[in-house]
DNA sequence: AACATTAATATGTAGCAACTTAATAATGTC
DNA sequence: GACATTATTAAGTTGCTACATATTAATGTT
């Protein structure tokens, strides 16, 4: 019978990442080179780049043109998440989904949202405050600033049907993301719309989205208390 | 003159992103095949491949065998974070880092120890309490537990000097990781040791990390009011 | 009509070859 | 010795070919 001898990149990868494991290639190490390696395990050097890559994209080894391949001394932990549409996110856990319009504005952007976007002079924005709510409960409370220069469309939008978010994934995915957690006491006025005591611990995601160079929004979302986000490798 | 007329696996993917984005293909629709896009660009169909394993990783497409390519209706965010050594990230911050061990002890695993392992009987672990200082103020607040029987050697380090984390990363690179976020508020003892109001709220890391199956050790890291954390695709 | 079998098809994966690029090393010049 | 120039090297990239695999569509059998 015909044993399967060939090696796929995956298998590279775990056979070097066990070897930096076990410090046969220790912290600081310069690896062989990537032909020598595929001639030593008996595989192309197309299949060991691949899985040099997939090592370097999780922050245990450095290339270098030239320099070759090293172990880092220092690997950082590398976590990907995933923020579904909160509607989705709530059909997941198998609870019905509702959202409230709260708010709806034409203002000047402030400091703190030009801060996000990086730009220098305020501009006219549409300001939405929403609710989403879990089996009738409050589950995430939005604060949305959506660039209507780039995106005159949004003012058209019933926004009291459908979340300004939804809209917006939906006709204008975005190309570029950036989010920062942290945590907020809450105040009377968001411990009132998430039905949670004044001052309780709340998660807090702020996103900012770009198509190209242009912003597109800006969201804080503020958790109710006990939310939770999960990232893996 | 000769112009680049090569298209990589990049310009490739902006393009099909860019069709997305201004619904040439919308939401839902199924795209061409590889090759067909790859005769119509001008390049090889490993150059397509590559550019749609792209998008599908990023959440823009669905990609299945003989299905063919569709656009995903619902895209999700997915984004990437870093989490470096704690020294590392006060370093990179300009500040003087230090290291407080407050407990270090052998205990049998709690419940909610042994769920974030995903094991079902208590086992001997190491637990340890320290508390990372920039500039001499508190900056995070780690409660770890380390799992001494399949990392016996820990017994044997001195974490009065050295952060558990240090030494694991460096001998002990996990395989796997899985992390969660949320916030707390903070409690008598924890507000002490941070130096921060009772009650305040507290942006909270769990950590957990494997080598294959094997539990290495999973870690609540509190972190001092005002932290954030940055992430981006 | 219901079910099993077979064929067709689009993506997935690996290898090979040729060329590009960035970084280092070697060399030459003043 | 200091500096600029050139050569070398190892990773990065693209294209091509061949084959694997999963899924759907078509066909045959009862």
């Amino acid at each position: 019978m015909n044993m399967e001898l060939r090696l796929s990149w995956t298998d590279v990868r775990d056979e070097i990442r066990t070897r930096i494991l076990n410090r046969t290639y220790a912290p600081g190490d310069k690896l062989p080179r990537d032909e020598d390696i595929a001639a030593e395990l008996g595989c192309a050097r197309t299949t060991v780049h691949r899985a040099m890559q997939a090592l370097s994209l999780a922050g245990l080894v450095e290339r270098k043109r030239k320099g070759g391949t090293h172990v880092l001394t220092d690997p950082v932990s590398r976590a990907t998440f995933e923020i579904p549409i909160t509607r989705r996110e709530v059909e997941l856990r198998g609870a019905k989904y509702n959202y409230q319009l709260i708010g709806r504005d034409l203002e000047q952007s402030p400091i703190n949202v030009m801060a996000r976007f990086g730009i220098q002079r305020p501009v006219q924005m549409l300001h939405v405050v929403a609710l989403h709510l879990a089996d009738n409960r409050p589950y995430i409370l939005e604060d949305r600033w959506i660039d209507v220069q780039s995106m005159p469309e949004i003012l058209d939008v019933d926004l009291t049907k459908e979340s300004a978010n939804e809209w917006l994934v939906r006709y204008k995915p975005y190309s570029r993301i950036e989010v920062r957690f942290s945590a907020i006491n809450a105040n009377g006025e968001t411990a009132q719309h998430l039905s949670a005591p004044v001052g309780s611990a709340l998660f807090v995601i702020e996103r900012t989205t770009w198509i190209g160079q242009a912003p597109i929004t800006t969201v804080q979302a503020v958790a109710a208390p006990g939310y939770q986000l999960a990232a893996h490798n």
